[in-house]
DNA sequence: GTACAAAGGTTTGGTAGTAGACCTTTCGCA
DNA sequence: TGCGAAAGGTCTACTACCAAACCTTTGTAC
């Protein structure tokens, strides 16, 4: 497969196509879900019988480091873990670990350097590095993505807003406190080509901050599954100003200990962006 | 791999171990997270590098058959598809699949019968089933998961209480009403073998209910995750009549249409199973 | 200026997983 | 009564993935 198809999010965990659930026909045969009056002895739609796996190890490892790229959980300039290293905690092997970078290095995401002190280097983003020839505008991904728009921003809402309570229930240590205030300057970023990797760099931190490493896992899924779409939103002052704006109210409850207050925010500021994003589809 | 393994959730996606995040080593050496001084240079604990899967296809696709069953995706008595189409929904070869089946079946789940109108069909539970010699018991289980436990319980409030709530914001269709109350009805259930599963069902159809397909598999996920410590919460009938309550509650707001109110019940109704489960780890 | 350490780069042989053809059992129906 | 459909059961050739050993490059320390 293509790096292409890994970005498109084909692959990897997270939110999945996860089938039509409702697998378990009867053997008498009745079909459920044809009409519109679904009888009540039907199969609810149950997330049953969704793949196992995203992907061959391939494609899941290479959309993983695309992930820890994009959302700016390493950034430009800092270096991976060595490789043996980084095959242990990915748990795949180290020949398929290295396909997938020798993948993104490819792509321009990505640089090895040999000797001691060498090591695999995220570089910065070159202008025009994600928009090549024949990627799909916008709406057309908006388009293709379908039911799995709706089902990502409303996913993505519950997460960003439980995780934002949850940090703010908590009392952070004060190295957790300093680097959401970092991160909360450095999301208000004009630049084009990095303002998107600081603001979900943000999201994250925000996400991490809520002490459940599974919930900043799922934050992280579902950031990628709308990257490419958040990327699109015009970069428009207005825009900027809201979300920076939004952003900065979400950071104060949490360092406040206003649960309810993050919360709030955050449920204002995904429904603000969601609505950018359902913009796309008309 | 042992059945026993798959069921202790070693394997499986969802929540995961996630790893400890801050792989990044910078060339410089700098250790973070050493001290109780992390100084703000350090790296944050994003959840980079986490495990690309959560172990073999055989593995996986036993947790997900134990999945459906113990969660009462699919019911005593009903059947799985057919193998050639399970294998295509689930993503894995025919063979691996057939050998999940074989496993489940060694265990007791499932009965598998030849010729047309055949299948594979879940058995009725029989006493004793889970609960064989050498198993840890809840308490030693709650302290083995340690940390993953409080993780698993952050996660699941987050989720189910943003599930309920979304569900109330939407208009049902009348099937799945219906298919809410009549889950409602069944989780009174008292008997101590049959309990445990009509609960997780009526969570999942909650979940199902929110209308994200995402949401409804993290929290199946997450209810896998937690289901044999859930089962070893003491069967007395004020436990059992509180949670009745509590279910009423969150069944009653999503069908009134109050966000709010189900978010609230649901949220009460996870706090009080947290409490009675961190209070196995004394 | 040689030895060592730490990183990326390469090769190899073994195992898990796959697709797909084929076999066997069971039932309804013409 | 025998044929066809639908299910589980089996076999085989092929591919992806893995673990582990080994090679090469580079920088530091003695």
């Amino acid at each position: 497969m293509t790096i292409r198809a890994a970005e498109r999010g084909d692959a990897g965990p997270g939110p999945m196509p996860a089938g039509t659930g409702a697998g378990a026909a009867r053997a008498d045969g009745l079909r459920t879900g044809d009409g519109p009056r679904t009888p009540p002895t039907g199969v609810p739609a149950l997330p049953a019988w969704r793949p196992v796996r995203g992907g061959n190890a391939f494609e899941i490892t290479v959309a993983r480091l695309a992930q820890a790229i994009k959302l700016g959980m390493v950034r430009a300039g800092e270096r991976l873990p060595a490789e043996r290293e980084l095959a242990e905690r990915l748990q795949v092997s180290r020949v398929t670990l290295r396909e997938a970078i020798g993948a993104l290095r490819d792509a321009g995401y990505l640089e090895s350097r040999r000797g001691r002190y060498g090591g695999t280097f995220v570089l910065s983003p070159r202008p025009g590095h994600g928009a090549g020839l024949g990627r799909p505008d916008a709406g057309e991904l908006a388009r293709e993505m379908g039911e799995r728009l709706h089902d990502a921003l409303d996913f993505r809402r519950v997460l960003e807003s439980g995780a934002a309570a949850l940090a703010a229930d908590r009392s952070l240590p004060a190295g957790e406190r300093q680097h959401l205030v970092a991160a909360l300057a450095a999301s208000r970023d004009r630049d084009p080509l990095t303002r998107r990797v600081s603001d979900s760099r943000l999201h994250l931190l925000i996400a991490a901050a809520s002490g459940s490493p599974s919930l900043a896992a799922a934050v992280a899924d579902v950031q990628l599954t709308l990257d490419r779409l958040l990327a699109a939103i015009p970069v428009i002052t207005r825009n900027l100003d809201h979300s920076d704006e939004q952003h900065a109210r979400v950071v104060d409850a949490i360092l406040a200990g206003d649960p309810d207050g993050a919360r709030a925010a955050m449920e204002e500021h995904c429904d603000a962006t969601a609505e950018l994003l359902r913009g796309l589809l008309t």
